[in-house]
DNA sequence: GTAAAGTATGAAACGCATTTCAGCGCAAGC
DNA sequence: GCTTGCGCTGAAATGCGTTTCATACTTTAC
């Protein structure tokens, strides 16, 4: 368990040989390379690898920051970018932030102490503008729209995926539409209020539900649904697990699914096949993928990855 | 961006009393304290995060082994594992092995290399013996029933916990009874065999359905469980995930649960909650949040954590 | 036969912060 | 007046591998 200098005074050879020998270098001569090998393996060495990267000057390692590890949205995203890792030799470091920005920012601050080569952001909640200040130490990919210089994307079409399904609701004579959004004031909120008045005109702001993440929330809102005089006829939800939630509430009020109200998830997730349910289909694994190859790249880009709408039994 | 022997220099101090200063370390002047500040921030300096860890030995860092990171079971342990490393200031790295043993050995490998200080083990592919051999490079959490003095684990007592889904059911006069597992071989099928056979005696063994991990196993074993004609009356299934396939894929087929047959699932995810089906509670969070405990514990411990008949209405 | 190219090797510099040890000055204790 | 001890400080050692540069010896190439 010594270091590389007792290797090298064992066999004879310096250390710069030793290093050589160890990491494959050309330029050694069969002889050397053997006493190397065998003094290593009598000192039963192992590399200090945080040497290595002071050394080196990086890590091999990718920050992926993500609100909650245990959603299935953002596991099937970690799972994509695992995925991409493993194949690629990169380790992951994981931070959950819980959607706080304290939390966000000492994640990005392991770029910064070089802890980790590139960051994945799959979902953020301080200014970009700061997210921008940290791109001088390193690569940094968000999984949302946006066009920066010094940060790279990929992205679903929110506004686009959220009008597809409005647009099939509408063909299939639904009129009166509620949606559900995570949080009121965030990002996505605006552009589906958008994508929603450009289709149906005026909205009526109590058939927007709010906080829509888990499979409870969904129940809740099945809840919030059942209590209004004036329900909308279809629904369409954040994912599939809210979907999910809200379909077996309503079906356990004794409401009929779709005969009451229509509902459209997202994310295609196996659960939404299980309920027969309508969704639209989000490359989630892939979206990783994509964020890995973009993370490790040397050069920004902006990538969009297509959605798709799976027509089931739901509406 | 220079180093702290360019703060030294420039504050006028040597570069042990910066040292002091950056990591709040007492025995500093106030006049020194204050210029050595400046000069970190004139110099707008930055840790190498690297050389700390090569210097002090560690990294503050547990590494996390799981087979799926987008599965809830091991989402949710996560999750935990995660909350409380946040808790501790800890870093976590992980590792998807989908269950490949050389994917295990290089996430055991970490801990040789100095790269993380403890290893929490969520799942094992690969012999105890070899993970024992590890434990002198670091502390090692299992999530599995063992006690080895070199290895700490935490866990909940499958054995148990299934005879108790069993003895639920016998107590609802449920004679046929057929479970499933995540693989013939694996060591909880063995535990399984035995608790059904103490009370039930004799196992038909085409009464115990393989593979099932996910939503589409459980779709998938409800179809094999229909075409059975000597049906079990009532399943016993790995988790409740899979336990929500088989029931919805019962129900489209035109059975009736529990009414044609009754369903216990594991660990009380929110799933099981919408579908109101009776599930063991298995604390996973939790079970996530001692592992980390274990793993920075000077001390190897055993933890068993209890689980928890839900009795809902799929029985 | 000589220049150019390739093989083989090591000294030393580089990446950077932490920690131990030794020492000096001043104040409290007897 | 002298010892003991605390406050403060820095030199040097420690942790360890990589990489550049210089050097010397072989081969090819023409």
């Amino acid at each position: 368990m010594g270091n590389i200098h007792d290797i090298a005074r064992l066999a004879g050879v310096s250390a710069t040989t030793v290093s050589r020998v160890l990491n494959g270098h050309p330029y050694v001569s069969d002889e050397k390379r053997a006493a190397v090998l065998n003094a290593a393996d009598q000192l039963r060495y192992e590399k200090n690898i945080n040497a290595v990267h002071l050394a080196r000057g990086k890590t091999e390692t990718i920050g992926v920051i993500l609100p909650f590890v245990s959603h299935p949205y953002f596991g099937t995203i970690l799972g994509g970018i695992a995925a991409a890792a493993e194949k690629s030799g990169y380790k992951l470091m994981i931070v959950q932030t819980n959607y706080h920005t304290a939390q966000e920012i000492e994640a990005m601050d392991m770029l910064k102490l070089k802890q980790v080569d590139g960051l994945i952001i799959t979902s953020r909640e301080c200014p970009i503008e700061l997210v921008e200040d940290y791109s001088e130490y390193g690569r940094i990919v968000l999984c949302e729209a946006l066009s920066r210089d010094f940060l790279s994307s990929v992205f679903v079409n929110q506004y686009e995926a959220f009008k597809s399904a409005l647009s099939f609701l509408k063909e299939k004579e639904k009129k009166n539409i509620g949606y559900t959004v995570l949080r009121m004031e965030g990002k996505s909120s605006i552009s589906r209020k958008k994508a929603y008045e450009e289709l149906f005109g005026e909205l009526r702001s109590h058939w927007v539900f709010d906080q829509a993440l888990t499979i409870e929330d969904g129940t809740r809102i099945a809840g919030e649904w059942a209590s209004l005089t004036d329900q909308p006829d279809a629904m369409v939800i954040t994912n599939d697990f809210v979907a999910a939630g809200f379909l077996l509430e309503c079906r356990r009020l004794g409401f009929s699914v779709p005969g009451d109200v229509s509902v459209v998830g997202f994310d295609n997730h196996s659960i939404s096949g299980a309920l027969n349910m309508t969704t639209v289909e989000l490359p989630l694994q892939q979206l990783g993928e994509i964020a890995f190859e973009q993370v490790i790249s040397s050069e920004t880009s902006h990538k969009e990855v297509p959605f798709q709408l799976v027509e089931r039994g739901s509406v």
